[in-house]
DNA sequence: TGTACATCAGTGAACGCGCGTTCACTGATGTAC
DNA sequence: TGTACATCAGTGAACGCGCGTTCACTGATGTAC
């Protein structure tokens, strides 16, 4: 395994991505700065500017990448469970087992709102919530509504713990803790 | 009405708070700066260290601040109404008119997350919240999972709200929508 | 009512620092022939 | 296989800027007598 320092990188993006994801879950989405990515990535300070044009395009990254994998989860477990309960069990898992992309992805005032792949990675990802909750509540505004409560419960959960907020977080697990929660919402598992 | 400058300001405490949720409505906490806050209030940019020490000191008073604010009003809806879904419903409605403070309540990352007026102020907060779940749902284990499904679902809600990505966010009243997500925990108002 | 004095909120100039941006450059890679 | 050339990722010195902090100060207020 050679560590083998060229003029160029390789794969220099990745390794941004991964050193912004480093900080941010170090000190926090505010406290990222583009010349302490490159530090860690041990690139010139003006590197990162190359890929991503500021830090809301660096941090626009992040979150697509989150919306990306969090769908691609979600997606993986309704495939294979067919359970919506198990869906919002994976949302909580996701989030606590990714802290560093969730607290990026619902940022609008941090991140390029509008980028074209960030708003699709986002609509792909509450296309997966929302036909399962109308199976379970019916369609029309009942089915939305439902959708809207399965994914506040669990996005609220996943936000609350991350905040460290919950009193009967020590020595929990978040998904067991996620699937007792959200049962009472659509009927025991 | 005068406009009275005088040398010493009165309640600049007050001033630099107003001033600092103004700042945070407009750009989200990460955009706060001491100097900006100092600048709206119109006095010296050294004066608000006088007050907070620092800008996690502001965020830290501006935080217990809101807390107490959602604590008070919490615990008067469930005083004139006696329904645990109107409580939620008021959280729902407090975030949402009340944005600046709801952005900054729940980042341990942005404020001294072990100041005792704050962490006294979350305290009484979640103290509202299990013994009305509890009434509804049992006690032990079970209504304590309740009173988490029922604060995450509120929280959830308010939060994704405020990130602006709920597919029927247009013309769509928050605290009906809360109402209506809500009564699928609890069964219908 | 008047004077002296302590307190302290807020001032403003000065400072050093880390930041993002700019820009001429350089080293590596890929392609054409 | 060899050479020439275009491309472009990344460099590094320089820049101006806004920031938080420091500190001697000053103006207003409150209290003692």
């Amino acid at each position: 395994m050679t560590t083998e320092r060229s003029y160029h990188h390789g794969d220099l993006r990745r390794a941004l991505l991964d050193a912004a994801l480093e900080v941010v879950g170090e000190v926090g989405p505010a406290g990222l700065r583009l010349r302490e990515v490159a530090r860690r990535a041990g690139v010139s300070h003006a590197a990162p500017a190359h890929h991503f044009g500021d830090l809301a395009g660096l941090l626009t990254a992040l979150a697509a990448e989150g919306h990306r994998k969090l769908a691609d989860a979600l997606a993986d477990v309704m495939a294979s469970t067919g359970s919506f309960l198990e869906v919002g069990v994976a949302y909580v898992g996701f989030a606590t087992s990714h802290p560093a992309h969730f607290q990026v992805m619902f940022r609008p005032d941090l991140v390029h709102a509008s980028d074209p792949e960030l708003k699709a990675a986002l609509a792909a990802e509450a296309a997966l919530l929302y036909p399962p909750a109308a199976d379970v509540a019916g369609e029309g505004q009942r089915g939305v509504d439902a959708a809207v409560a399965a994914w506040s419960l669990v996005h609220g959960l996943a936000t609350l713990w991350l905040a460290g907020v919950l009193p009967c977080q020590e020595g929990e697990d978040p998904e067991d803790l996620a699937r007792r929660a959200a049962s009472f919402l659509f009927g025991p598992p």
